[in-house]
DNA sequence: AACAATGTTCAGTC
DNA sequence: GGACTGAACATTGT
């Protein structure tokens, strides 16, 4: 589930953990935490704290303090293509998290990746079936482009048509601009009736800024509604589905490496 | 069993 | 060197 939307409510989560002492750090998972190895997140964070919560697109990192009240290593967490952040209060009771959670699935213990415990017997997890998920020390945040959220028309505008590729591929680019991911990508192309096969340069300066336009519609109705999912047509995107405003038949290809479903007869 | 999956990264090509 | 494409990554679900 994560793109910018879920990613974002799983800051505010996140945040729940700022301030507690941190007492123990469970970063086994030599996978999730490379290229760190076994022990060395926990030796850099046992007995500091978290500061504060920050997010660029999908990437989520805390500032840290040690115990001695200096600044700490940041500390980056992705979630990767399905992990989850879980707060937890001293009675295991979960804390934090927007509107709309159902997440009522088993869960089973190996699942939990990372896990810090603080000393009010609360805990920070990252929750992760795939294992796509990761987790280090001073993350490198070079890469990401500004976040999609609230970004200028003309800063859109000029970024996306720095390449020639594909619009759909350009809006996938986390260093283009940071935080759309494939659902969010074919929703808003769908809202702004573009082929997500177009080239930028055949955009017009107008399809461009309907394009940024819907793509601001769709993240604040995504974050408002909890999650990508909840976006109009993201139901339709299977085989036999249909446009949910002209009722044509959903077509299916591949378009920036990753599965896509447009409207044949609205999308041009 | 084979394939797809809301993400990133690496190898290969132009 | 940059931009772009497709496979690989680990694992689960269909």
């Amino acid at each position: 589930m994560p793109e910018l939307p879920e990613v974002e409510n799983a800051r505010t989560v996140l945040a729940e953990a700022v301030g507690r002492t941190i007492t123990d750090v469970d970063d086994r998972d030599d996978w999730v935490c490379r290229p760190h190895r076994p022990g060395d997140i926990a030796s850099a964070l046992k007995g500091g704290r978290l500061t504060r919560a920050h997010r660029i697109g999908k990437t989520m990192w805390c500032d840290t303090e040690t115990a001695d009240g200096d600044a700490g290593p940041a500390l980056g967490v992705h979630l990767g293509m399905g992990g989850r952040i879980v707060v937890t209060n001293g009675d295991g009771e979960r804390i934090g998290g927007g509107p709309a959670r159902p997440d009522r699935q088993p869960r089973k213990a190996e699942w939990d990746r990372f896990t810090m415990t603080f000393d009010d017997g609360g805990r920070f997890r990252l929750f992760d079936k795939r294992r796509l998920g990761r987790v280090r020390l001073d993350p490198d945040l070079s890469g990401l482009g500004p976040d999609a959220e609230g970004m200028e028309p003309a800063e859109f505008r000029d970024r996306l048509l720095r390449g020639t590729a594909a619009v759909k591929a350009r809006l996938l680019d986390q260093s283009v601009l940071a935080g759309v991911g494939n659902l969010l990508a074919d929703e808003t192309l769908w809202q702004a009736r573009i082929d997500p096969r177009t080239r930028v340069h055949d955009l017009t300066r107008t399809d461009l800024d309907r394009l940024h336009r819907n793509l601001d519609r769709a993240l604040e109705r995504a974050i408002a509604r909890g999650g990508v999912h909840t976006g109009e047509v993201i139901e339709h995107r299977h085989p036999g589905g249909h446009c949910p405003r002209c009722g044509t038949e959903m077509v299916h290809g591949t378009v920036g490496g990753r599965s896509t479903w447009w409207c044949p007869q609205e999308q041009t």
